[in-house]
RNA sequence: GGUCUGGUAGUUCAGCUGGUUAGAAUACCUGCCUGUCACGCAGGGGGUCGCGGGUUCGAGUCCCGUCCAGACCGCCA
């Protein structure tokens, strides 16, 4: 028997037993006469004692001898410390060792195994299993199981079904680039990696399962992010018979459960505000809004005067900074130079101080009278003492620029807590958004997705008007979801394919099966996909996605630990029919 | 594909305007230490300054190229 207790549960009322544990040797203190041993396994540390009157001569060699990640069994008996450590559960007692076994030895790690490691970044993937030693990397594994299993139990007590879907499918034009899997038994065949289980779980609903659910791995080939990896995982959905607010409460519940089992957070029922909303009130389709700052819109009492900026914008809009008035000139400049930079691309800000004596004082007092700047900050809604900043130019581009800005000013306020929980629906996507690049149509969602129907006919006249009854989950500035109703009807989806530019040919070749389907009886149904990394990262109070997953890749798409992706030999081409470009 | 930042001891970093033998902390090794828990004290070993070229009397430092890593933009239906 390796041991009788794990590391971290012996306590002060089980003094006198006789235990055996085993564990890692997370540190030793030699102190000559006595040496005290700090055993770690996955559920904490127990401090070992070797002393020179109660030990042997040889036990206590041994004990000196151990070195740093020993794997180590010991059998001796619950005492209690003479100087106790209040900061860990198992710091009142210590166990007196009578024997000593190693189980393995251990070189001396790249890095400390602490809660604050000496590792960087590329030295702790390398060696990732050390890594998940330490306790900051544990915790957050076990953290995402927590959420994971809360999402089975709560998916499986409303009828929703587990079905596996499968991971050597079709290649598609359609979004992301895929991961390509060539055929060897097909010459020259090749599967993709699914971006998403999508048209399998509309199957699954043709089939009649009624409510599906799968925590699945997804593939996309595109550039990471701290927030993105090129494998992730999806709360993915489906359910038959039902309308957007038949998903949008459903995982509203899902939701809250989380947050309220997990977080001890309750929030009230979620904002819904359409996308048209968002990106006017926030300048984003996915809003952080556990502040407010929303947009005013300034064009009517701002382009009546001889300031020409504000005069040949398409739009004029500013946001308050609550206490912004406190920010001096070098501060406000910061903010200038920020938003200049190519990533935002503005031109400047124009900015009206709010005093505390009820004055106004802006960059333009050239151009706008004390009026004119009171009716600035009732539209933007200031107060005395906020600040106001304004920008203006074309609409879509200084609705994005203030919405960053709007975000980067939360940020360096403490806005942006953490600790607090701000979800939101963002509803009526655009069915179709025009890409420059192609100089067609493109989904915004993806090409299954339903548009309302009482814009079937606006379908032909004017596609880029008509929305789609497509929604987003919104926690705290992050979309950790996304769905929307589907098409069931043949015809409609034709006429979609055909919008999407596919010629019937393409639309049959890609997605014949389908539409097949289509035709025996498809029941009206929609779903959501969620973003699991995601979704317990934010839960946890992070944005970087990296460590909730045991083993994640690098920047540029790299494994580092295991060398993938690397070349495959001459002899494993040939059995593929490939050969590599020279 | 692009922009920016970085690469110096096992590790994390400092190293100014180019100038003696490249430093600190930590880890590691040795010895000491009568209750440690970031133990303490004394000593020791440890360097292809990412790689290649150039400028110079002289390069960790300046220039060019290249590789690697990180953040971001494009991309991510």
């Amino acid at each position: 028997m390796y041991r009788t207790h794990n590391c971290g549960e012996l306590r002060i009322s089980d003094l006198n037993k006789k235990v055996t544990l085993s564990g890692w040797v997370h540190k030793s203190r030699d102190k000559g006469f006595m040496v005290w041993i700090d055993l770690r396994d996955r559920y904490g540390v127990s401090q070992l004692i070797f002393d020179e009157k109660r030990s042997s001569k040889d036990l206590i060699k041994n004990a000196k001898d151990l070195g740093r990640e020993y794997v180590i069994q010991v059998t001796g008996k619950v005492i209690e410390r003479s100087s106790k450590n209040t900061n860990i559960p198992t710091g009142e007692i210590e166990i007196l060792v009578s024997d000593l076994k190693i189980l393995n030895s251990s070189k001396v790690p790249p890095f400390t195994i602490e809660n604050k490691t000496d590792g960087g970044e590329e030295l702790r993937m390398k060696y990732r299993y050390l890594d998940i030693r330490r306790n900051s990397i544990k915790d957050k594994l076990i953290f995402r199981n927590k959420v994971s299993s809360e999402i089975r139990k709560y998916l499986n007590g409303l009828n929703f079904i587990d079905v596996e879907t499968p991971c050597l499918i079709k290649s598609t034009p359609e979004g992301a680039r895929d991961f390509i899997v060539p055929s060897r038994m097909n010459s020259g065949k090749f599967y993709a990696l699914p971006q998403s289980p999508q048209t399998f779980k509309q199957l699954l609903m043709v089939g009649g399962l009624d409510r599906y659910f799968q925590i699945v791995k997804c593939f996309r080939d595109e550039d990471l992010r701290a927030d993105r990896q090129p494998e992730f995982t999806q709360i993915d959905c489906e359910m038959s018979f039902v309308n957007q607010d038949d998903v949008l409460n459903t995982f509203e519940g899902l939701t809250k459960h989380l947050l309220k089992t997990i977080k001890n957070v309750k929030v009230d029922k979620f904002p819904r505000i359409t996308y048209d909303n968002a990106i006017a009130k926030y300048g984003s389709d996915k809003p952080d809004i556990r502040f407010s700052m929303e947009f005013g819109e300034l064009n009517s009492i701002s382009q009546h005067k001889d300031f020409n900026i504000f005069n040949s914008a398409e739009l004029v809009i500013g946001i308050s900074v609550p206490k912004g008035n406190d920010f001096t000139r070098k501060e406000i400049d910061k903010y200038i130079a920020w938003v200049k930079r190519p990533q935002i691309g503005a031109n400047g800000i124009v900015y009206v101080r709010c005093n505390e004596d009820g004055t106004y004082k802006s960059s333009v007092d050239k151009f706008y009278d004390q009026k004119d700047l009171a009716n600035w900050a009732k539209t933007t809604n200031a107060n005395k003492g906020d600040l106001i900043l304004i920008m203006s130019g074309d609409k879509d581009n200084v609705r994005r620029q203030l919405g960053e800005l709007r975000v980067e000013i939360g940020e360096t306020l403490g806005l942006r807590n953490p600790n607090e929980f701000a979800p939101l629906w963002v509803t009526d996507f655009p069915l179709l958004k025009w890409d420059e690049e192609s100089n067609s149509y493109h989904a915004m969602h993806h090409p299954f997705t339903s548009p309302k129907l009482d814009q079937i006919d606006l379908l032909k006249s004017n596609p880029g008007e008509v929305k789609a009854n497509a929604y987003d989950l919104v926690l705290n500035g992050n979309e950790i979801g996304g769905g929307s109703i589907r098409i069931h009807d043949k015809n409609i989806q034709s006429l979609m394919f055909k919008n999407l530019g596919f010629s019937e040919k393409q639309a049959k070749e890609q997605f014949g099966f389908l539409m097949n389907a289509f035709e025996y009886g498809a029941p009206p149904h929609g779903g959501i996909a969620l973003g699991l990394d995601r979704l317990v990262a934010i839960l946890d109070g992070n944005e970087s996605i990296k460590d909730y997953i045991a083993f994640p890749k690098n920047n540029s798409g790299k494994d580092i630990m295991i060398d993938a992706p690397s070349s495959i030999s001459k002899d494993q081409l040939d059995e593929l029919s490939l050969s590599l470009k020279k």
